[in-house]
DNA sequence: ACTTGCACCTCACGCACCGTGAGGAGCCAC
DNA sequence: GTGGCTCCTCACGGTGCGTGAGGTGCAAGT
């Protein structure tokens, strides 16, 4: 009912010494030891090996994922369906790659020189926050949140000015809608929710439908984000409503 | 009409460290200095930057990336298609690996424990086959070529964009294997050999080691099958003497 | 003329995730 | 008893940067 190391290296694709050292750093401990001091990993052992690939695969660090797994408040399914929605992220984010590659080709081939912009746009993604403590206590500091800081690090004064100065826009506008009645499923409601998205993605990391979704929850929960525009808390769920309203529209 | 090292920087979503490191182990070095000793990039070490990011997503190291990119050889258009193939082939697995996701959820909703091989088979590898139209000639219309038309007319346009995504990028890596010198004996070439034809296996027929010799010839005697990777006859050649090793030591 | 302030420079140490032996033991087959 | 395979435990090495520390170049403000 359990399985040598060998084995069970063979099976998940790593090799006996990281195992070893998963082991060392806490990350996977063998269930029991054969009285000559062999590792056995049992089935249970196995699952936890499966999450860890999924994750590790995802880009986390492994004292990351040691923290996700031994995180009490989530549980097995949870796990899973984080991670399914991380990979088609990433899958995704490939092909976008891939057909950036597409591009370059095109103009390569027209003999068109592309701009630095153009050059890089692909590249520019994945995941934190001005908010970085907030997003710090949603999402760990999984490497989006890394990348984003990443990116951050590198803003001068001015560039927050005008990036901030950007997004004010967007909450008065917001706000706007809101006092003029339109519903928060309205398309120009839905338009500027898009319009939000996207400067996420430009300034801060790769922000798709789903993780805008994250995002509304924040707004809606947090009267912090919102505040200055309009009636903070019923703002942040107008804010919400929008964001998740355009996200079903572009999933569906 | 050349860059700061922060705009550069900036641009490919890389840190100024970074840079310094790539010039460090050469890399990518600036083509210019200023009087004080800063570093200015044209448009042309952003070329070279972005070819270094693909290569890098793609998981190759460092000094592979160099090796690649200093290859007299290999022409700018060559490794565009290199990576639009790798990158599509990921993007698969990617895929295939939120696939394995979803069948875990469903086991667990199910409350079935799953088997060691079942876990952790997407971990494995990747690849298979395209040339159903060919096996059609070859085999007329035997029993494998019905079953192969029987799984392939369930095939989504989806499913084949995956499938074939994942074939690239086994012939990608056959070319690199050429390339490097490698023998087609070697065990590297054999392993790879294998899986591709475990990928035919999975998405086409069952393909045993005989029938794989058969595609061996198949791949010899038609450059179409290699093309896009590299020197077209040679490859096909050594794609063909690397199964025929493999199906030697299988049945050996 | 002076001082911020930012972007840039050059060392140089540190860290994560193992790879890669070295040296030895358990266990099976012949 | 002697290969041959798998397992064990150190322990050093390597990649790809992160992260200061300490200093320079230059533009704008006082």
């Amino acid at each position: 009912m359990d399985h040598p190391i060998g084995e069970v290296a063979a099976f998940a694709g790593v090799t006996v010494r990281a195992l070893h050292h998963y082991e060392e750093i806490g990350l996977l401990r063998p269930s029991r030891r054969t009285p000559a001091g062999h590792r056995r990993y049992t089935d249970g052992d196995l699952a936890r090996l499966q999450q860890i690939r999924f994750y590790q695969e995802l880009g986390f660090r492994l004292d990351e994922v040691a923290a996700l797994l031994d995180d009490p408040e989530t549980d097995p399914t949870e796990h899973l369906r984080r991670q399914h929605a991380l990979l088609l992220g990433r899958a995704a984010r490939l092909e976008a790659m891939a057909a950036a590659v597409e591009r370059t080709l095109e103009a390569h081939r027209m003999g068109v020189n592309l701009t630095p912009e153009e050059r890089f746009e692909v590249f520019g993604e994945r995941d934190p926050e001005q908010y970085a403590t907030e997003a710090d206590r949603r999402w760990g500091d999984g490497p989006a949140y890394r990348e984003a800081r990443r990116r951050t690090a590198r803003y001068t004064k001015d560039d927050w000015r005008r990036i901030t100065g950007e997004q004010r826009q967007v909450g008065a506008r917001f706000a706007e809608l809101l006092r003029s009645g339109a519903a928060a499923t309205c398309r120009e409601a839905m338009d500027l929710a898009e319009e939000h998205r996207r400067q996420v993605c430009r300034y801060f990391y790769d922000c798709d439908h789903t993780v805008h979704r994250g995002l509304a929850d924040l707004y809606e929960s947090d009267p912090r984000f919102t505040e200055g525009y309009g009636p903070a808390p019923e703002l942040g769920r107008y804010v919400g409503a929008a964001i998740r309203a355009n996200a079903d529209r572009h999933e569906g």
